[in-house]
DNA sequence: GTCTATAGACGGATAGAC
DNA sequence: GTCTATCCGTCTATAGAC
């Protein structure tokens, strides 16, 4: 018999991209329409490829679904993990709005995938919430809370703080829709964006800001 | 001619009770797995009834659908509509964060069923987005400009402030899952939306407050 | 006795997996 | 390309309300 390769016997350039291309589709598809609401099919279309083609590198859907929730995790946390003890408090949570605003404006299937997952209550990812996801969030709640011990901050619930943040931030992507809805098709994208923050930068700041 | 009701000949009592049953069991399985992950079987079982029953009430799944989401419409706008332009601007925004906050308390799954169909386009309830909904944003964003002129309020966009106001209070019904994992479950509900309102109306209401 | 309400069984199409 | 499971929706027969 003359099977090449067995498992992984070498990460083939045309391996490479094909994963890459399920992926990026995959993460297209199941944003848009949920895990029930996706079809094998379409994902494979759009990535170019025949569904048994697809079922080679991964052995079912829901292996596809997994990989791209888990090939978009780390990259999820990396504003909030940048969060400088160090730094100046306000300049510290601007930063950090900013960051997840933005990625809001560049990402937002990620964002939505996400929403999507969790909303439903994270059958895949409950792990992650419940460890990697709760260990950076109690870290970080304790550097605000020396912040506030510091009398830097407003006494308020770090933990409360954080998913504000989050909730406000990635609003923007996963209610697009309703946000274009309600604000008209007049605004642009990046006036949009731009009246986000400057609206979340006044409330938060102020409201953040000892006296 | 001497005819009471034109369509309905008789809302028999029995109907309205099958009719209250399939969507409230609707917006159990809707919001819990969304349009594609749920099935007529498992919302018939839900509401005591076989799926020919149920399709003998709504003519399709999409209807049931449908149905559900409108029938949660009206009742979903009535906080913000009941925001008094007379009253004091922060006591009122007060009284519409803890009303929204106190939605997402007891009726976590119409926030989901909402959460869900706006992150997926709003294929079903997007004339209701540009239309009564834009227009009670419209009208309430008018209110708060006015208080703003008045210089009752910080200026800030009104219509992102609504929508910061829908992301918070929201985020608590559509995140559950998350926010219980974050926290922690040692954490009771009660005390969850108690240190959630208290941290909403400390950035909120200082954010606002003039100087 | 007539109309409403209910269910069992099935067709047909879709989509996951080999 | 095929096999199979799932699931939407219908057909038909019957039980029950008024």
């Amino acid at each position: 018999m003359n099977r090449p390769e067995p498992p992984p016997k070498k990460a083939t350039r045309i391996q490479k991209k094909n994963r890459k291309a399920i992926l990026q589709a995959a993460l297209e598809v199941f944003s848009q329409r949920g895990f029930g609401g996706s079809t094998i099919d379409r994902i494979a279309e759009r990535a170019g490829l025949s569904k048994p083609n697809l079922l080679y590198y991964y052995p079912s859907k829901e292996a596809i679904y997994v990989a791209v929730l888990e090939d978009t995790l780390e990259f999820w946390l990396e504003p909030l993990a940048a969060l400088d003890p160090n730094g100046d408090p306000i300049e510290e949570i601007g930063r950090y709005v900013s960051a997840k605003l933005e990625m809001s404006r560049t990402r937002p299937e990620a964002s939505r995938l996400f929403a999507n997952e969790i909303l439903h209550g994270a059958p895949a990812i409950g792990n992650f919430l419940t460890g990697p996801l709760k260990e950076l969030v109690d870290e970080k709640a304790a550097v605000i809370k020396k912040w506030i011990a510091a009398g830097k901050l407003r006494p308020v619930e770090p933990r409360h703080l954080i998913m504000m943040i989050w909730a406000v931030t990635q609003h923007y992507a996963d209610f697009d829709v309703q946000v274009r809805a309600v604000l008209g098709d007049v605004i642009t994208p990046a006036r949009r964006f731009a009246d986000a923050e400057a609206t979340l930068m006044t409330t938060l700041f102020e409201g953040l800001r000892p006296r």
